[in-house]
DNA sequence: ATAAGCGTTCTGCCTTAGAGAACAGAACGT
DNA sequence: ACGTTCTGTTCTCTAAGGCAGAACGCTTAT
C-alpha cells in the first residue's frame, strides 16, 4: 500500500540508502548523479544518517554501517517464534548433516529468519533476511498452504508466480493443487524446482489458533536422499521439530 | 561527529525508528506523545516507512519489519572478513564445544558479526549486530592493542571507560598497561572481567597491512577451562583460526 | 602552474512538512 | 441503542526548512 501522504524528504532519505545497498561505496557526486538529486541535498542526507550511525564515511566515501545488522538482530531476537525455533533448527542441521532453514511470512513474501549448516551441508547463499517469492520454495508453499485461501489469492496478485526453473508451479490453478497436496501430507517438498538437483522440505509452525507462524525445512542434494527418505524419515524427522517448536511456543 | 546540516525531517524518521526498536508495537497517537510530535506527522512517516516496507501494520499498530534484518545481512555477507572469517569460527566453536565470537570496530564500539555455539557452550545473549565497549571485552582488547594509540585515545574520549564489573579495566592507564601485554602475548583475556565465572580468550586478523581487521574468541565458563589451558591449549587454537583467516584474505 | 575533479559550505527561493481541526469507525459502559 | 471516548486517518493552510545552484577550499592529474 502506497502512502496517501508520503514524507517525500523520508523517501529521498530511504532512496540513498536502497542505493548504498546495492553498491558502494559511493561518494557524493556519484550518488548525486546516481538519485537525480543535488550535491547539497545528497551531502545532507549522508552526514545526518552518518550522525546517528547509519551511514560510515572512509576515505571520502560513503556505505552502510552495521547498524541495520543491530536493528535486524534486535527485532529478531525479540520475536518469540524466533527464539523458541532457533535450537530446534540448529538441532535439525547437526541431526542430519544438512541445511536447515527457518522461514516466516511478512507482506506476501518469504524471510529466512535462519539457517543452520549440519556437517555436510549444501552451501546455498541464502542468509538471514534474505527475502523469496513463497510459491518458489518449500518452506513458502507450506505456508502458503496453511493460509486463507483469500490470502493466497491476495499474495499471487501482488507478487505473481515468477517461475526459476521449468519445474516451478506457473500457474494459479497448479500452485491450488500443490497447496491441497500439501495440506493433506502435512509437509511440502521441493524437488529440483528451486535448483536443479537440490532435494527441500518443509513443515509448518501453527500457534494454537490454527494460524501459520512460520516454517521449517531441511534442504539437502537429491544424491543424498532417497525417495523413501524423502516420503519417510525426513518428513518424521521435520515434523517432529516443527511440533516441538508448537509445544514450545504454546506452552 | 554531528551533522552541519542535518536533514531535520530525516531525523524525526530516524527518532520514530529507533522508537519502534526500544519498544513497541505502538499506536500512532501513543508515538505521538513520546516524540512530541503531532498525529498527522507521525501518522505521514509510518506510511511513509510502511510503504517501503521498513514498518509493518498490524491490529492497528505499528512495528518494525524484517527490512533492516535483510539490509542487515546483506551488508554483512558483503564484508569479506565475515565470509572468511564465518567458517573458522564456525569449526572453532564445533571443535572447542564453546562459545565463539567475532567481532569487529565500528565508529569506537565493538559490533559482533556473529557467534557459534558448540555443543557445551554457555548462553549469553549476545547476537549479530550487539555493540558493545570495546575495553570491557577480550574481543575488544585485543582490538585496541593493535590499533594507533591517537586512535586509542580518542576511542576513550568518545565513549569513556565505562566499568561493568569491579574486576574491569577502569582507568587509562592500567588500560595501556594491558594492551601492553596484550601487543607482547599476541593475544587478551577476560577472566570474569565482563561477566562473573566466564573466561574469555580473543585473538585478533590483521591485515597484511598490520591494520586489524577484527578479533575471533571462545568464551567458556571459568569450571571447563584451566589455567594451563588459557595459557597453553586454548590461545594456540584460537591464534590458528585467526591466522588462517589471515592467511584466506591476504591470499 | 594550471586545470579538473572532489567534498563541503552558503544563500535564498519555493516546495512541503506538519500543527491542529475535523472526521470515521471501533470499543466501551450505561 | 445510546452517547462518550478512545482510536487512526484526512484535510487545510502557513511557517519552516529542503535543496538547487553557485561559490569555496582541497587534492590529484596534467
Amino acid at each position: 500500500m502506497d502512502a496517501k501522504h508520503p514524507v517525500q524528504t523520508t523517501e529521498k532519505t530511504l532512496a540513498l540508502i536502497e542505493q548504498l545497498i546495492e553498491g558502494g561505496p559511493y561518494g557524493v557526486t556519484e550518488l548525486s548523479h546516481e538519485l537525480d538529486m543535488g550535491k547539497s541535498a545528497v551531502h545532507n542526507h549522508l552526514t545526518t544518517l552518518q550522525s546517528h550511525g547509519y551511514v560510515l564515511k572512509a576515505d571520502g566515501e560513503y556505505r552502510l554501517g552495521l547498524k541495520f545488522l543491530e536493528i535486524g538482530g534486535h527485532i529478531r531476537k525479540s520475536m518469540e517464534f524466533y527464539e523458541v525455533a532457533e535450537p530446534e533448527v540448529k538441532a535439525l542441521a547437526a541431526e542430519t548433516g544438512e541445511l536447515a532453514n527457518l522461514l516466516v511470512e511478512e507482506q506476501g513474501v518469504g524471510v529466512y529468519l535462519m539457517r543452520a549448516k549440519g556437517d555436510d551441508a549444501v552451501d546455498l547463499d541464502t542468509y538471514a533476511g534474505l527475502r523469496t517469492n513463497l510459491h518458489t520454495t518449500a518452506l513458502g508453499k507450506v505456508i502458503l498452504a496453511n493460509l486463507p485461501e483469500s490470502r493466497v489469492e491476495e499474495i499471487i496478485d501482488q507478487h505473481g508466480l515468477e517461475t526459476k526453473t521449468p519445474k516451478s508451479v506457473g500457474t494459479r490453478d497448479e500452485l491450488f493443487d500443490v497447496l491441497d497436496d500439501v495440506r493433506e501430507r502435512g509437509y511440502a517438498i521441493d524437488d529440483g524446482e528451486r535448483l536443479e538437483g537440490l532435494r527441500c522440505l518443509a513443515a509448518p509452525v501453527k500457534a494454537s489458533s490454527g494460524a501459520v507462524l512460520g516454517a521449517i525445512s531441511v534442504s539437502a542434494p537429491a544424491s543424498r536422499v532417497s525417495d523413501e527418505d524423502l516420503h519417510g524419515a525426513l518428513p518424521e524427522r521435520v515434523l517432529s521439530a516443527a511440533n516441538v517448536v508448537e509445544l514450545n511456543i504454546n506452552y
